[in-house]
DNA sequence: TGATTAGTTAACCATATGGTTAACTATAGC
DNA sequence: GCTATAGTTAACCATATGGTTAACTAATCA
């Protein structure tokens, strides 16, 4: 069951919802990166850079590993896997195909109606 | 291209990162509403739900069609498009099926090696 | 040991966010 | 026309967010 308050939903959107935490999460999709060559494309300072990535790895979607004073950071991707769940859901509504109808269908190529899919919250 | 700096995916992410912004578009998914019947089963001010309303709407995620006095809204799911796209761009670092190479050899049924895939940004 | 480098933490600032109550607009109904 | 209803707008408040600079910690290196 989806739960709309979950606070791991809540903290993966949000994290999303910045455009430099994007990039960041684009660029470790490249391979881990230090804190500094992740910084360096940034016109911002790296105390910025750092509050961004403990909002990332409060998400979970970045983890960290520390050698010596640098801070090895990589992509822990998976962290995305609610949202993508919770997005999917509404996928029918707008690609008509995946709709439960269509679905069931394709299942059993007969054409009996189904009742009004609802979406799990 | 996927641009990171999309303005409409921070609306988007964004909505979605707070609980009664879910919570709403999960009640939409089971028909369209008025402002009041969507705010019924919230322990929360109408104009609270109003201006959740208002940042769906300026996400592009409902509509709002008006008679008389009563505002009936709908989901427009086909604004989190983007958004699942954004984030499908990294499933195949929690689903290794479908990283590059399994997509390559489902499609060619050989074991060629392919160069390792970067991110859309 | 002393200087440099990597990165965080602290303190601060401006603006955004999420909520409230009160007041307002406008439609509907008697 | 008066009153009730649907919903927004305005004003306000507390806290969160995204950035800054300065100071700090700790590791590396000459």
């Amino acid at each position: 069951m989806v739960n709309y308050s979950d606070p791991q939903l809540t903290r993966v959107f949000s994290a999303m919802g910045d455009p430099t935490r994007r990039a960041i999460v684009a660029r470790l999709a490249g391979g881990g990166l230090t804190v500094s060559q992740l910084a360096a494309p940034f016109e911002m300072s790296l105390p910025a850079i750092s509050k961004h990535l403990r909002v990332l790895e409060g998400a979970g979607l970045i983890s960290r590993r520390i050698a010596g004073r640098t801070h090895h950071c990589n992509l822990e991707a998976a962290a995305m896997k609610s949202a993508t769940e919770w997005l999917e859901q509404y996928r029918r509504f707008w690609e008509p195909r995946l709709d439960v109808l269509g679905e069931y269908l394709a299942e059993t190529e007969n054409t009996e109606e189904l009742h009004d899919g609802e979406c799990k919250d």
